[in-house]
DNA sequence: AGGCTTGATATTGTAAACAATAATGGTTGA
DNA sequence: TCAACCATTATTGTTTACAATATCAAGCCT
């Protein structure tokens, strides 16, 4: 029976997962008898991943008037994005190892699936996979741990996107990742670097922290499906 | 009285604290009961503490066994280390903002604090503010982001050197930041990112990953003087 | 004698009841 | 009619007791 830990981080992944596909808008309310219907669990373990997800900066908690889904100030904003571009830029340019064979078809492999997924115009698809390529790529040249921040990080950049994207532009052409795949088999890792960075301020120049957008939603109808 | 994350944080320091000043040794056990009475608090809180502290990799859950001060693996430890170098050098060699005189300022505070240090033979005094040096550092030419995440890896490492260090070494020269910042006020970060290199790797040097010692630890009488 | 089983103890994990606080709506008075 | 106030309701926060699990020690059997 001592499977709680696998359920809260199952909890945690829905959360997140709702987070990356921008279905759960910043400053939503997140109330722990709610949550907990929509899950079949219990307040206890509602509240311990609410405690989690408070850390990794993707809810907010204010004492006495419970959860919310964050809402990154622009200043915030600057500096995630700041950090992701400092962490993957360098270590394309100075990659701790070179890109295995395995490593090239693992990515080529996600890539595929940006493919289809552009076909078949499911933005959802591409936003996740375009986080699992970065991640991927991550892994490969470097470790587990940049791995896991950068993850974080991208998942504030959920947030931040949502938040402050402007109308009628997409982020993340997955093009860019078909570039960055050929440089890296060239082991061009210079010139890797240069189009990671042109790739992450593409996405930049897509924001606009001037507008402070309304966005808070609802939150049951979103969450319905995602109680298994 | 709603003081209680405050309080929670109050534990939080506390023990990370004694993490950084290796007090507490890797592998300790930290009975929530136990830990309740040091701190004059009840488990409910102990316990949000620790699963705060599990996020950070600081403190292991084991289920139905409780929590640990963590042990990381020499994988983990070769990441950990790696991920701070790549962090702390790139940034060095292309900051967000050149060092300002405020910057400089609070800098050479640090390093006489340092000094003072150095000659007390306080070396508890020392290990805290060289991590403050360069997380102030990182403040100063990155940001907050970059900082809280390097704060965590800084964390981990007083675990590593705990774990695996040479004996009859001394890890951090305060002479290495001396001539750090006088780079930095020169604007030469090239030569500041190449020193901050060798630093980093100077302090890898003195780590032996083969060795795989005990060093579990008591808890009470080190945690003691913690209780305010 | 040594290893294994079994019972006792201590620690962790969970649930439920209770208390405190914030949001809500309705009423009253100017 | 609007605003301020009070009562009601809903939600969060805390404490308590209880259940489950692991640890430890003694006794038993081979």
């Amino acid at each position: 029976m001592g499977s709680s830990a696998k359920e809260e981080a199952r909890i945690a992944d829905a959360l997140c997962k709702a987070v990356l596909e921008r279905k759960l808008a910043p400053g939503s309310k997140l109330p722990e008898e709610e949550l907990a219907q929509i899950f079949r669990s219990n307040r206890a373990k509602i509240r311990r991943v609410l405690l989690l997800l408070s850390r990794s900066h993707i809810v907010t908690l204010e004492p006495g008037r419970g959860a919310f889904v964050s809402r990154p100030s622009p200043q915030e904003a600057r500096d995630v994005l700041a950090s992701r571009r400092l962490i993957e830029v360098s270590l394309l340019a100075r990659p701790y190892r070179k890109l295995s064979a395995q490593g090239a078809e693992r990515l080529r492999r996600i890539m595929t699936q940006e493919a289809q997924a552009h076909a078949a115009h499911d933005a959802i698809a591409m936003i996740y996979l375009s986080g699992q390529f970065h991640l991927t790529l991550i892994e490969e040249l470097g470790n587990k741990v940049l791995k896991s921040i950068t993850g974080e990080l991208i998942l504030r950049m959920s947030l931040i996107i949502t938040m402050y994207e402007r109308q009628n532009t997409t982020c993340c052409l997955s093009s860019d990742h078909h570039d960055l795949l050929e440089l890296l088999g060239a082991h061009d890792y210079a010139e890797a670097s240069a189009l990671m960075a042109r790739h992450l301020e593409g996405i930049e120049s897509c924001l606009d922290f001037h507008r402070e957008p309304a966005t808070t939603t609802i939150l049951s109808q979103i969450l319905q499906p995602l109680k298994d």
